[in-house]
RNA sequence: CGGGGCGUAGCGCAGUUUGGUUUAGCGCGCACGGUUUGGGUCCGUGAGGUCCGCGGUUCAAAUCCGCGCGCCCCGACCA
């Protein structure tokens, strides 16, 4: 590609609405353009680092058996209705009439479509298993997109989706998708870990998150560096400190005046946070009553199956609460803060809170709560609290599991050794589906025993724009990009330092016709720039390989080569450059292939 | 959806507080001419603006007021 032709152009400066580098970057580069919130166009550079990512996208899932198909954008909204999630997700999925005044959806993800699709080709166990994956355009009206590509609204994503007889053929398609991510960001050079993750409006088992390790990332993930354990901060788990085993005690009624939060509480009583209970209120959006829905004929009916239950939380004075955990607990769409009216309606006083006594409250108790005997709690009565509080005599929870939240220094639920907290950008995810979808709607396949038994799924997502907006991230230096070789738009940068001297750029021309006809991807610098607009281009747009023509080489026969991530510049013979270069995209090519290497399996 | 910030030429900004001398400027970029040619050369000429939109106040609005729209950041949210 010749540069003169090219239909982007470099800015100086990089927009002010930019903060994130990669964002910055790519549209300094004139990589992307800016549509709306969230909203980009991929240009000419851009878009062919992107095709460069889903071909590799391809290559690994035609390796695990993957059979590439294209589902479409627009869904009529009855297959989402089948299986609920019309109802279940808010305004985050967009929907409009087509010109019949039928219902439809932008698809933001395809479970429903593909499902539907299961139900019509597949109907023997002799079909299964089966894999199908489509490289698609999704629409999510996200709240708040922010930093470029990172988080968007109108993205492409790879998503896969397995079908299986049994949960035995489903973890072997997941753990082919496991290792098979990891091959493919590790071919764009991207630095991942997984970990185990929520499974959230997906539904299912088992979640893994495919995870860049970044501070501009939105999700906060818990490792272990001695063990490996990794997990996203909304299930990770620790070991949680053991209270020291006493006798139930008296229950006893103390003044605390204006002691309303754990660390007056602790200072006022002279006692450790671990001895008390930490009461945390909260309203949660529940369905009513339950709708397996396989024939939901009433849409209304479920439209309104919704309404808000007071969750009283009980966690030990050491511990935070992990809403996502909590609403996992009580199977709640959303949880909200109570507020001060709604804590007294249950018998309750914020800021003296217990859980004895309370009425029309969903008590959920953490596990440490129960294992805690002789505990500080309020006395649901402002300027008291009650010593000795002990689950089971003084109070009944209705739900006790872990609903606590483990942070930086908490023990690793695996070897004891310290965590830490870390951010991450998700780029990729895989989940176990079980039969939700293919229940819902009515996927099943006949089994040997002539039986009709719901498909078992697996759906499995990479997000395409975002994994480039992570190498961009990554891989910069003060100058500009600095792509790997196995997504840069073009391989190989020539800066032709034309001058008053022709033969520049008759060499330049020559060179960069022999380099394409081998297959090389050029991209030309023919522009009538000064050298130094052309070095800080070649630099800023970050091709790994830079060659300069001009006339102080060509007088000793000599172009020079540049690796973009090293500083030395190699004088190369005319006659040996295209070898030579060949050779440089082989080396870069062989160190990425070193990276591609196998991950053992981990549940989390 | 809550809090904050911003919206003036393709990009970056000044001007807005204190309305009028601003036919609205500056740098970069762009066009043309010349110059230069190994790290954003230099000189000259020039084009380019609904000052986000609508309404209001005023003799007079980029500037004050109201409403709306858009974008960014923080939070809620996020398959």
């Amino acid at each position: 590609m010749r540069m003169s032709q090219l239909f982007s152009h470099t800015l100086r400066d990089a927009p002010s609405n930019t903060q994130a580098i990669s964002h910055q970057l790519l549209e300094r580069a004139g990589f992307i353009r800016q549509l709306g919130a969230g909203i980009f166009t991929a240009m000419p550079l851009g878009h062919r680092a992107l095709a460069k990512i889903e071909q590799i996208v391809r290559e690994e899932m035609n390796a695990i058996g993957g059979q590439e198909i294209k589902m479409p954008v627009v869904n009529p909204a009855d297959v989402w209705q089948e299986t609920g999630r019309w109802y279940a997700i808010g305004s985050e999925m967009s929907r409009f009439q087509d010109r019949t005044g039928s219902e439809m959806v932008l698809a933001m993800t395809h479970e429903e479509v593909v499902t539907d699709l299961a139900r019509r080709e597949i109907r023997s166990y002799r079909q299964l298993p089966r894999l199908v994956y489509h490289i698609q355009t999704k629409w999510r009206d996200d709240p708040r997109p922010r930093a470029g590509l990172i988080r968007v609204r109108e993205f492409t994503m790879k998503d896969s989706y397995s079908f299986d007889v049994d949960e035995a053929g489903l973890d072997q398609q997941y753990r082919a998708h496991y290792q098979a991510y990891f091959n493919i960001f590790h071919r764009c050079g991207l630095d991942v870990i997984a970990v185990g993750s929520d499974t959230g409006m997906m539904g299912g088992s088992l979640a893994h998150e495919f995870m860049v390790l970044a501070p501009i990332g939105e999700d906060t993930l818990i490792l272990c560096d001695s063990c490996g354990y990794a997990d996203n901060r909304q299930v990770a788990t620790f070991q949680k400190p053991p209270a020291p085993a006493e006798a139930p005690r008296p229950i006893e009624k103390v003044a605390t005046p204006d002691v309303t939060t754990i660390d007056d509480l602790t200072a006022f009583l002279e006692i450790p946070p671990a001895k008390t209970a930490k009461a945390v209120f909260m309203m949660a959006e529940v369905a009513g009553q339950k709708v397996q829905s396989q024939e939901v004929e009433s849409q209304e009916d479920e439209e309104q199956e919704s309404e808000e239950r007071f969750i009283f939380a009980v966690v030990r004075g050491d511990m935070e609460v992990n809403e996502t955990k909590l609403a996992n607990a009580v199977q709640a769409r959303a949880l909200r803060p109570a507020t001060d009216e709604e804590i007294r309606a249950i018998g309750a006083e914020p800021g003296y809170g217990s859980p004895i006594g309370v009425h029309d409250a969903l008590i959920v108790a953490d596990e440490a709560i129960v294992e805690s005997p002789n505990l500080v709690a309020g006395a649901n009565e402002a300027g008291f609290h009650l010593r000795n509080v002990n689950t089971g005599r003084d109070f009944t929870p209705d739900i006790v599991t872990d609903i606590t939240a483990a942070g930086e220094g908490n023990a690793c639920p695996q070897c004891g050794h310290a965590l830490r907290a870390d951010r991450g950008v998700e780029v990729g995810n895989i989940f176990k589906l079980g039969t939700r979808y293919s229940a819902a709607m009515g996927a099943t396949f006949k089994d040997s025993e002539r039986v009709a038994r719901p498909i078992v799924m697996g759906s499995y997502g990479i997000g395409i724009g975002r994994a480039l907006a992570c190498v961009a991230e990554s891989h910069n230096d003060e100058y500009g990009l600095i792509w790997p070789i196995t997504i840069a738009p073009y391989q190989v940068h020539i800066t032709a330092l034309t001058g008053r001297d022709e033969e520049v750029a008759q060499v330049a021309d020559q060179l960069y016709a022999d380099l394409s006809a081998v297959g090389v991807e050029v991209l030309y610098d023919d522009r009538d720039e000064s050298p130094g607009v052309k070095f800080n281009d070649a630099d800023l747009l970050g091709m790994p390989l830079r060659i300069t023509v001009g006339s102080r080489g060509l007088k000793k026969g000599v172009v020079e080569l540049k690796r973009r991530d090293r500083k030395e510049r190699t004088p190369v013979p005319l006659d040996e450059i295209i070898e030579t270069v060949q050779a440089e995209i082989a080396a870069l090519a062989a160190e990425i292939e070193a990276q591609v290497v196998d991950v053992p399996f981990r549940e989390s």
